[in-house]
DNA sequence: AAGAAGACTTGACGTTCATGAAGAAACCAA
DNA sequence: TTGGTTTCTTCATGAACGTCAAGTCTTCTT
């Protein structure tokens, strides 16, 4: 990527030392509590911003020790993982308020690595402090499982055997979806990372995400930009990706 | 499937009111269990043991409430969606102690179906008894999140663009491997599910999985057989699934 | 502002794997 | 057993998408 997208949510809190979210654009819509205010005020008292990072830097790496979760503040990051023949892979991309790193759990250390796409800042909730706050307040504990039981079910989609078209369009109407749940436009979608980052995580080259984005464009349903796309027809491109679209 | 195989685990207690899982031959091993006895403990309380399902036969179908979490407990089974266009497909294969159904917690009732693979029995964990567990128990609960955690991170493997080759040996590699965990013999391979389903759950097409076996017995890595392999190398088989293999 | 580097697009060609067809083997029912 | 059905295997063909290559546009650097 070349600049910086402008930002397109507010700002997080200009004083360092509040960390609660009552100063955040999503804490509304946030995953990270989600379901109304008592849960989110105990990771209220625990969370921790992380400081804007800018395209292409590290939240974290590879190999290094799971201490906390996170979540999307503003802007927009990737988790990327690298086998071990070096090749890399784009498993998801995180929109403000998702919450991830949920996989590192079971590890005790993370095996990929999360990319800042343009500038962007992050949600930490120190693992140790949430498993105390999950003892003492039985709602963030059901509030976890159920976010890690929909990352387990919206995982599955991305598995599917369909053709190219459909994938793309499925890709891009989820996105969309996903931004009407966060109370974002939808009419403009950011695209942030680069089209190698789409087609590594369709499963498509480069090239074809090109040639798709321009069949879509021919038949009237975007307009394509470099960094994103204007959504002209976007039940139309729902119907093409139906078929990945839920059950 | 023709014929349930032979079963390879000793049955389940022929007391059915005895519900416990003293006289499960998984009960060490048991995901659902797991991590010692103290975990185990409070499991065992609460589990039920579901009929003897035969081959092709389901557990339960989409748009069931969802009221418990479940494992094998002998045999096998299958996890299958089906979308909109009416098309399977086979999101995954779980062998004894080995957790499911935890997509359908954020949900409130199951959208895909789990059917039996040959003849198999499974365990139930009534969810509502399951949360009570969980508030008294923190190594319940610690379990569980380890557990689907663990589920986000194996995911992420079958999203990756691999060879059908490699596809294909990682496969059997991964099959093996958690059989291992299970302690059970891995130098033969029950695969009671059709050539279709391992081409469905891999992308792949029946024909491909015939033809990728055909390799793999030529190559003197594998004896064929009609409802499992014989495997004859097994680092062979690693090294050529290698790069979806863990990081 | 000029040049360089990188990202994106578009076209021509090739490879992988799916599709279609047909035969072989296994299973089931009488 | 025998016939019928289903699953599996093998071969021939074809389509979808990847690869290679060239060219354009944007952004970065000096």
């Amino acid at each position: 990527m070349y600049a910086a997208h402008a930002p397109e949510t507010r700002p997080a809190t200009r004083n360092a030392h509040n960390t609660g979210c009552s100063g955040c654009a999503h804490a509304a819509t946030c995953q990270a509590g989600g379901y109304g205010e008592a849960t989110l005020s105990g990771l209220r008292d625990i969370v921790e911003r992380v400081g804007l990072l800018r395209d292409g830097e590290y939240l974290y790496r590879p190999r290094t020790p799971f201490r906390a979760l996170y979540a999307v503040q503003s802007g927009m990051a990737k988790t990327v993982a690298v086998d071990s023949s070096g090749r890399e892979q784009v498993l998801a991309f995180h929109l403000p308020g998702e919450l991830f790193a949920l996989d590192a759990i079971c590890l005790g250390h993370h095996d990929n690595a999360v990319i800042a796409l343009g500038r962007t800042q992050f949600c930490r909730f120190p693992f140790d402090r949430l498993r105390c706050l999950t003892t003492t307040q039985p709602d963030v504990q059901w509030h976890l499982m159920h976010t890690m039981s929909r990352q387990i079910h919206q995982q599955r989609l991305s598995g599917g055997d369909y053709p190219a078209e459909e994938r793309m369009a499925a890709f891009l109407t989820n996105l969309s979806d996903r931004r009407t749940l966060l109370g974002l436009r939808t009419d403009h979608l950011p695209l942030p990372m680069s089209r190698a980052d789409i087609g590594n995580h369709l499963r498509l080259a480069t090239e074809t995400v090109s040639r798709l984005l321009a069949r879509f464009r021919d038949a009237r349903l975007i307009r394509v930009e470099r960094q994103g796309i204007e959504v002209l027809n976007g039940k139309g491109l729902r119907e093409i990706g139906r078929h990945l679209l839920q059950a």
